[in-house]
DNA sequence: ACACCTTTTTAGAATCATTATAAAGTAAAT
DNA sequence: ATTTACTTTATAATGATTCTAAAAAGGTGT
């Protein structure tokens, strides 16, 4: 299995959960954007196991601390994650309630020209909200 | 008082709620951000008379639609708003779990490439992320 | 001022995503 | 194989937000 090593390389015991999940958000061509009640639907569909909605919740922080999915910054009673961690960023439509990536062509370079004594810049995300 | 008429001007009727929320969110030479709880706070502790919750929810929600208050695109468990209606974006400081104003001019101009057929940007938001 | 209609406020209940708990199960180490 | 430390799990708890339906207040015309 593919996503052991991975796992174990982050410190992550490769349980069957975890790999099973792995599964469901990496084996695809195309990533995608999810909240917590979209995996565990897809959860559900594409296993014959049952994995508890807990474990979903503890299994998307662990990979998303580690690094392995991004939180998507918008404002909605459901978080948003990503499985595309390259640097990009997102339309929201907010008439169909949809995220759209950008690719990061899409987006002219961001120059942030203020420093903030001590700290360091994680990530710049754009949001671009879109409308009829 | 000064927010009758604004009120009015967008088809709100001028309550005294209202009128009395506008004080605490608006008659400050500083902008700021804050929570639906800060405000409540701020509102229990400035006024004499109490503000039932579900009306401070109520006006911020009309007030955001009306555009005198922005929602801020972050990932947290309570929402944010804005009482800087201008264009311009923010710093989110992941220690410290605390928003801090950039100005326009701290950042380049942001360039959309891409078009989404029918739809208008309605904004655009840069979020950036630091940490120690 | 009064009557009428509409909007707003309100307390409390309901909802819903997320987190906490604590017991049972599993992986890894000795 | 035994022990130890993680993980999973069902369920309860939490907490922000929304809903409800009745009372109050604003606005308009008389």
């Amino acid at each position: 299995m593919k996503y052991i090593e991975k796992l174990r390389n982050s410190g992550l015991r490769p349980t069957k959960q975890r790999l099973q999940i792995c599964e469901v958000l990496f084996d695809t061509k195309q990533t995608f954007h999810f909240t917590i009640n979209d995996l565990a639907k897809k959860i559900k569909d594409q296993l014959d196991n049952r994995i508890s909605l807990a474990t979903i919740y503890n299994t998307v922080h662990a990979f998303e601390k580690k690094g392995y999915l991004k939180q998507i910054p918008i404002n909605s009673n459901q978080t948003y994650f990503d499985t595309n961690i390259s640097d990009h960023h997102h339309f929201y439509d907010l008439n169909e309630e949809k995220l759209i990536d950008l690719e990061n062509s899409d987006v002219g370079p961001i120059n942030i020209k203020r420093k903030i004594n001590g700290k360091k810049i994680k990530s710049v995300e754009v949001l671009v909200k879109l409308e009829d």
